[in-house]
DNA sequence: GTCCTTGCAAATTTTTTGCATTTGA
DNA sequence: TCAAATGCAAAAAATTTGCAAGGAC
């Protein structure tokens, strides 16, 4: 009925191995960023035979043709991966108990057209995450403070 | 004549060691991120004593303080620290030869703002980096596409 | 004096690499 | 066929932790 039932990744220039359709679909599958070693972890429960550090190799070749974004997560060190779309979440979070809150109206479409237009990139995907401190913390500070005064 | 030359971490709750003087210092001087072996070697050569871990320490303590922000350059897991100033950079990453171009003229502050009274967080920073490919990466996938055909 | 901070060394975590083998086009 | 992809094991890179000693307040 649908063709697209037998995924191409050809269509990327990608040769069509067994690993790579099983990440790929198990990428986008996904709901949220995800790193290598859950990837892993996932393939393995279906029995699927891969290696890390073939994940990592693939990975590398899916960011190349932006089949994949990656993105860290408070800035620990640690990528996360995961198919861009459309709607997306971006992250604030707490300085104090690091806290994550997601939030979802992006404001920097537009700016991506006209920096688009400035750069002559070709813009993909973008990264947005804002750090501050949230109200319980916010809280706790002044309660400290005034407990010295 | 002016006080703030003797700097006061004690403001922040930090005690005033001599590592986290220099720290601090350095990194005020700092106009671009940095990571924790740069400060490590910087304050090598200037004979100061500290080791590679108590930077990492200190910096998480000003972290929490909001003295200082970290980011990731192109998400490659290293972890750089910057004094968060008004003036800031964001990153437009090519996708393909990982060139990084710095611009400016940043599109979310209105919208922290925003944000700001609909979470009821205390906002400190942000970090935005956007990723597409470069008009030279672009020309090369374009040629070898026609010469394909 | 007490609690916080530091140094050192070892451990952990995440990611990358070399090389022999396998596989898709 | 043959360049490209994979697996394995080892290495590299970045960061964290335990514990004893030192230092600020």
């Amino acid at each position: 009925m649908n063709k697209n039932k037998t995924l191409s990744l050809t269509t990327y220039g990608l040769k069509n191995t067994n690993q790579r359709k099983a990440l790929y679909e198990l990428l986008q599958k996904q709901n949220q960023p995800v790193k290598a070693e859950d990837l892993y972890k996932e393939l393995q429960n279906k029995n699927i035979a891969i290696s890390l550090s073939t994940i990592y190799r693939i990975l590398d070749a899916f960011l190349e043709k932006g089949i994949v974004s990656k993105t860290t997560i408070d800035n620990d060190g640690v990528i996360y991966y995961e198919v861009p779309r459309s709607k997306h979440f971006h992250h604030l979070i707490c300085l104090s108990c690091h806290k994550i809150v997601n939030f979802e109206n992006c404001p920097i479409h537009d700016f991506e057209d006209e920096l688009a237009n400035k750069t002559n990139f070709a813009i993909a995907y973008h990264q947005l995450d804002v750090y501050g401190y949230c109200p319980e913390c916010l809280a706790k500070m002044k309660e400290k403070h005034s407990t010295i005064k």
